[in-house]
DNA sequence: TTCAAAATTGCACTAAGGTTAAATTTGATT
DNA sequence: AATCAAATTTAACCTTAGTGCAATTTTGAA
């Protein structure tokens, strides 16, 4: 490749998608769309994606002028209309990656998070056509969050903490929103998946653990895990 | 006890096996190995890696002292026992990924190369272990090429081109030995994959087409295309 | 023995994605 | 209203993996 017309080429406005403009933008989605707030900020952005807040400040200001966000110095970043478009491609590979892992190859619910945050960068589109036709184009993942359409479309899941949830009414799990290893394997392992149907039947005061029943077994589990899982009433 | 005494000096030995030292190892395996040559050039490398020749020079120096190679200025470069296992590995990546692309989500012969490609560098050793164990621990590759085992064994094929072959012989292709995208889809079009029998009934004279019976169906087929499949007299 | 082709080296450069240290801005608290 | 600590941004620099070009070295064939 020999590039003699370098140096009349202006600065492109339009560089590359990599992975880690990927990895940003999808962690900004996570904190201004996910997360109740509108916009999010440098320090947790820093310790979502683990490195310095000068590295953020630095990236804002690149994906700025990329148009894939809107920053105001000092107070947050929100995602344009095609930085929301990418973020979404994003969560998508991720959440059919998932989905396909546990599904296809028997993957552990807590072991799929990892090999889909890699993998979501670097399969093609046409590997994600397959997946998702094989598994007959699903609308969550195996955590219960709903995967976006092709065309970004996303219906968020309203649901409550089960350790917010009243006592003796018909609940069913929506969703688990954890990535934590060890919570997710307890969780898997006592059958608290999205979908299983459960009561509160007591739940200690000062925020102490909760009894449930599901399946016809009793299970006390405390309000840290009870936190992490969205429940809504069974209809 | 005495001879395994913890050298405690500074070592510059360690740096990473990134994505361009395992696509370098890769290349010069297939020179050194795969092509009958016992040693991989500067100028090859340059082509297949699309790299230009002093980026060749540069990394076989620094692979030189991660002790992957053994590089013999002006001569060549060879794998050392460290740097074949980590192209061997790959190479296992690399096939078991084709295979599983073929089997499991019905990928055409001329997609899966580019998607191997990049997942080979990305998938982890967990992946690996289940699409072989999903695949049966199959011995080839779709274009026949022989699957290195975990532990660095690989079985090559014999088979001679079938541009060279006697007319008349029963014979069965062993190998594809391309990966142009176009050169397979003409072969998958016309079932000239491995496995399949065949035999030749007529060759042009100086470098003309070849004709062959495969499944009662007549064929004709250039030398170029005929000197990229491997064959074998069939038992 | 010569000499051209191939390979290597040196140097300056690009590009992405980091780092630490210093400066700046914000906003809550006196 | 002034102050000051925390949050954020800027500045300067590092690393990896390339590029191109020029100069040098080595090899091997005529």
């Amino acid at each position: 490749m020999t590039s003699t017309a370098a140096k009349t080429v202006t600065r492109p406005v339009t560089r590359a998608v990599t992975r880690s403009v990927e990895d940003y933008l999808k962690a900004i989605f996570a904190f201004s769309e996910e997360r109740l707030a509108t916009e999010a900020n440098t320090g947790d952005l820093a310790v979502a994606l683990n490195v310095s807040p000068p590295a953020i400040s630095k990236m804002l200001k690149q994906l700025q002028t990329q148009r894939l966000v809107t920053h105001t110095p000092y107070h947050g970043v929100r995602l344009t209309a095609q930085g929301r478009r990418i973020a979404l491609r994003i969560v998508r590979r991720h959440r059919l990656l998932e989905r396909y892992l546990v599904e296809a190859l028997g993957y552990a619910l807590d072991e799929v998070h990892d090999e889909a945050e890699r993998l979501e960068h670097h399969v093609s589109d046409e590997f994600i056509r397959r997946i998702d036709a094989h598994l007959n184009h699903p609308h969550d993942c195996p955590h219960g969050s709903p995967i976006p359409t092709i065309d970004g479309h996303i219906n968020h899941v309203h649901g409550q903490p089960l350790s917010d949830a009243d006592a003796d009414i018909p609940l069913h799990i929506k969703q688990l929103t954890t990535d934590d290893a060890e919570h997710l394997r307890f969780m898997q392992s006592h059958a608290l998946l999205p979908g299983a149907l459960l009561r509160v039947v007591n739940r200690e005061p000062f925020g102490g653990d909760l009894t449930i029943i599901l399946d016809d077994t009793t299970l006390n589990i405390s309000r840290r895990i009870a936190g992490k899982i969205l429940v809504a009433e069974h209809a």
